[in-house]
DNA sequence: CTGAAAGCGCTTACAG
DNA sequence: CTGAAAGCGCTTACAG
């Protein structure tokens, strides 16, 4: 390249990566410039890497890409990094945890400039003491490490309050069986709300599943199979909760006379179950966004502003409403 | 590391990539070993790819990362992917053409080995001409380009002859409107199935949408307002099922009494709809698989075997019967 | 303003 | 079996 520029190698890096200014000639600029053009040139990224010692990469850990949840983060994070030309490379846990060794490796090799980590648990372990800087926990509880905070608790009092409200009594909860402090955030508070709201606080009313339509199904049927049934489930996610409307639906409950339902997330899917899903709105896509923000920035070595939180809002659909027997 | 283990940087490079037999000494093997172990150490990637010349990335294009079924060929691609120490870097289209500029750039600097490509055309220009060997088309109609085939037609016949046997006889069409060849012999198929049925083909009964609920649901809708109206529906994908049950909802219409639906795909949402839907299974997670199977093995160098199929097949539910005045 | 050189950390011939 | 060296393609001081 430098060659049929007829110009250094040093003036070539200098021109395509901008520092040319009052370094290089316009005449020789033009000259890269135009041959770069011609031959469709671009920089070696691996020299660069090598050189530089930035990958331009970042990996998003995900527990299972094919939650359209996840997916959305990933297409935010994608948007951002392509921005600043970085790649986003996907770990898709799916739900174990093997993916330490593997995020490890991609550190310890330089592979991998950072993580952005999306409802797994922070990973432990001396490889990973200088990871502060370096990482990203989306939702996360641990104030520990930089991370964008959304308000679940808020979220959470909203569901909650708007069931309480429409005079549910026996409220269940079907909760996220992953260890991520999110969940474990939004069954406290689900307690909390039903302490304060004086109704009752049983271990009959909450059950956990794994974020999986067959698999939440048959737990979730548990949950409504009881004697005395809820009147009113809250859930996790809103794949739960297509889960709960499955299992009303085997039991011949009609959701929301017999069983109110309320979701968190607000994916497409909630406006495609019928009827339309009650859910807490969280912007999955912004998330992604302002969680590869947070960790560009720190990669470049610039300040960390204070932990962003992100609103949620409560979205009431057709799937809540008073129960029938007050 | 070498200085750790007190051997040559040769012999590192040797022993941890198992190189070593017969030309180090065992008791160096070990030494080797052992001090990587304790130092967490891992060749440095970047250095790797320069010297080498392969990145062990790979890049998958899809549409819309949101869409189920793209996310299941993802984490497919991954899984493969990560068998052999490669990274998969998502390229999320976004129905737009410009990701063949970036995947041009990454191709040229090396940053990326090849491209697993979904549903989306096969990228033009010079730049891409000895792109032969470092990509692979899923579904794609062109023979020119490795790929992996689906089998399309199959699944479109079996679909349409599903609904012609239960006695439909206006059949309508929602297709994607998405330029990928695989849209494009759905729509061939369903007209050559009908015709051969001696059933109407009307510009009347075919629509073309968005894959996006709130984009396709007006457009469903037309579908579904005519005088004549169709009695069943064949929709090019699963996610324009659920924006034809939205619109026939809208329109008081009961599914399968007054309208039959069939989607493609048959991804998790299938079977989350009331009634849950009849829809031509594709092997998604497989397809993603084979896809980086066929392009690791071209990227080493192996012969490429003949273009694998993967066979589709109906799941009859409860979306679809005779059509209610035959 | 321009060019020659060092060095990032590997792998692979090559000489001992 | 071991070690010293070249070179992958960059970027960045440094000398002219």
């Amino acid at each position: 390249m430098a060659r049929a520029a007829g110009v250094s190698q040093a003036a070539v890096s200098l021109v395509l990566n901008g520092r040319a200014v009052g370094r290089v000639s316009v005449a020789t600029q033009e000259r890269v410039r135009l041959a770069a053009e011609t031959l469709g040139y671009r920089a070696n990224a691996a020299a660069q890497s090598l050189r530089l010692g930035r990958a331009r990469t970042v990996a998003l850990v995900v527990p299972d890409i094919r939650n359209p949840f996840f997916a959305a983060v990933l297409r935010g994070a994608e948007r951002v990094a392509r921005r600043t030309a970085h790649a986003v490379v996907l770990i898709d846990t799916d739900n174990r945890r093997g993916w330490q060794t593997l995020a490890q490796s991609a550190l310890a090799g330089g592979a991998v400039d950072g993580f952005v980590l999306c409802a797994v648990a922070a990973p432990r372990g001396p490889a990973f003491a200088g990871l502060r800087k370096r990482l990203v926990m989306l939702d996360a509880a641990e104030r520990r490490l930089p991370s964008v905070q959304l308000d679940i608790v808020g979220g959470t009092r909203a569901a909650l309050g708007h069931l309480v409200a429409l005079g549910h009594r026996r409220i269940g909860h079907l909760g996220a069986a992953l260890p991520h402090a999110t969940f474990a955030r939004r069954a406290q508070e689900y307690r909390r709300v039903l302490q304060q709201a004086g109704l009752p606080v049983e271990a009959a009313l909450e059950r956990q599943a794994p974020i999986d339509p067959d698999a939440a199904r048959p737990i979730a049927r548990e949950l409504l199979e009881q004697r005395e049934r809820p009147t009113a489930v809250f859930c996790d996610d809103d794949v739960l909760a297509a889960a709960l409307y499955k299992a009303a639906h085997d039991l011949g409950l009609t959701i929301p006379r017999d069983v109110s339902v309320v979701g968190f997330d607000d994916i497409a899917l909630a406006r495609l179950l019928e009827p339309e899903l009650t859910t807490v709105a969280v912007p999955a896509e912004r998330l992604g966004q302002v969680g590869m923000e947070r960790l560009l920035a720190a990669l470049s070595g610039e300040a960390t502003a204070a932990t962003p939180k992100l609103r949620v809002r409560l979205v009431v659909r057709g799937s809540t409403a008073p129960p029938l027997y007050v």
